[in-house]
DNA sequence: GCAAAAGTGTTATCCCTACACCCATGA
DNA sequence: TCATGGGTGTAGGGATAACACTTTTGC
């Protein structure tokens, strides 16, 4: 079987840059490539787009191959198209990132031996392609946004307490912030709810536990 | 001559939104397509992106074989691939948005019998695919970047008044700003110099004329 | 001399920041 | 009772917002 076109057409990837928080570090999932091109190297998560689905589509798609997950925060961040990005033909990729929630039950790249691993940001091997040039790009919006929207919520669980909250921001903006000036800035967004419970971590006092108002969606605040 | 691959390919365009400031108005670029589908309608202008250019490139070659412009601010905005979004067959498109200075003389759009037109945001046509959208989400970039960039200034021919500076933003925001206020600011910014030239206009006291210190580059502020 | 836009300072308000101690719990 | 993280208020400083009159020119 065998495809004809009037005019040449480059092939579509999508790449995705799936974060989340484990070890209290930002991690990024990176697969290990099994075939040539780049043989062995780490990539990113990704592959090419059917023609009877949307790009985001494509995306959650390559998203749930990789690590069983659906349903969570994924955003379109740039494409990438370099006429010699891949050496086997012209390849425009559509990368997307995602955010993990960190109580999202064992996903696959758990396993090392697959050759699918999380890795430290500031640990990352070589990437194959333009790949670090991507994970860089998603990095620099993720941390842009934080600033502005509510996107920190994404990694949270379902109902979190206000220093597990706190401490995403820190491991992600790589700065300790005041205490009480994140918890009344929190608060007067309103878009954080007491659900009620609390939660024990040990000897010392218990953690109201809160939940997002809207948590499918990214606020823009401020 | 026909091209034959393994697997469907898509085919990839760019499309451009090209923005500039006419008759104190917020303007857009729009041609009228010669060709189904959608013939007769108005459209953004765009292409199918050749093999061996990148993305940008491929904007800029048909930012100018539109408008005889080039050399001028030109960004990616965002991907659209809907698998149905072309009834030909599957299309991607790069959307890329482009500022042209106030002062770029005479831009093949002038003429209106060309099918090639200057529309105010105010005065839309129905668009052709789904270019009402893209449009749409270029122009909340440019608002959104008024804010925290220098990206008005790519609007201004090289030499220009603060009165003229704060006229277009005026524009695009739809509201008044305070003039002391607005001065003070971009001063302070450090991102303009003065040309020690001034602009006579008419019976008024003549305006100091400056310049950008970063003409070709928009930096983030605040 | 008058109309028209250019140019200029001060004050009040709000928001952000910095900072230290008590509380509830488990061991 | 002690160690641990949870939870709270206030005062000072800096940035923002509001506001009106004088200057320079062409006609």
């Amino acid at each position: 079987m065998s495809y004809s076109y009037d005019y040449p057409h480059p092939a579509v990837t999508t790449d995705i840059v799936i974060f989340t928080i484990r070890q209290d570090q930002l991690k990024v999932l990176l697969i290990k490539r099994a075939r040539p091109p780049f043989q062995g190297e780490w990539a990113l998560p990704g592959g090419f787009v059917n023609l009877d689905e949307s790009l985001e589509e494509g995306a959650r798609r390559e998203l749930e191959e990789e690590t069983g997950v659906s349903g969570v925060y994924l955003e379109q961040l740039y494409t990438f198209g370099r006429p010699d990005r891949d050496p086997r033909e012209r390849v425009i990729t559509v990368a997307y990132y995602a955010l993990i929630p960190t109580d999202t039950v064992e996903i696959r790249a758990a396993s090392d031996a697959e050759g699918v691993s999380w890795f430290s940001l500031r640990e990352l091997p070589e990437l194959a392609f333009d790949h670090k040039e991507i994970l860089a790009l998603a990095h620099q919006r993720l941390v842009a946004k934080l600033d502005y929207s509510t996107i920190a919520f994404q990694f949270m669980p379902t109902s979190f307490t206000l220093s597990e909250l706190q401490q995403v921001y820190e491991l992600i903006l790589g700065e300790e912030l005041d205490k009480r000036y994140f918890r009344k800035r929190i608060l007067s967004l309103g878009l954080v709810k007491e659900t009620g419970k609390e939660k024990k971590a040990g000897a010392h006092r218990p953690a109201k536990l809160y939940r997002s108002i809207h948590p499918d969606r990214v606020d823009v605040i401020k």
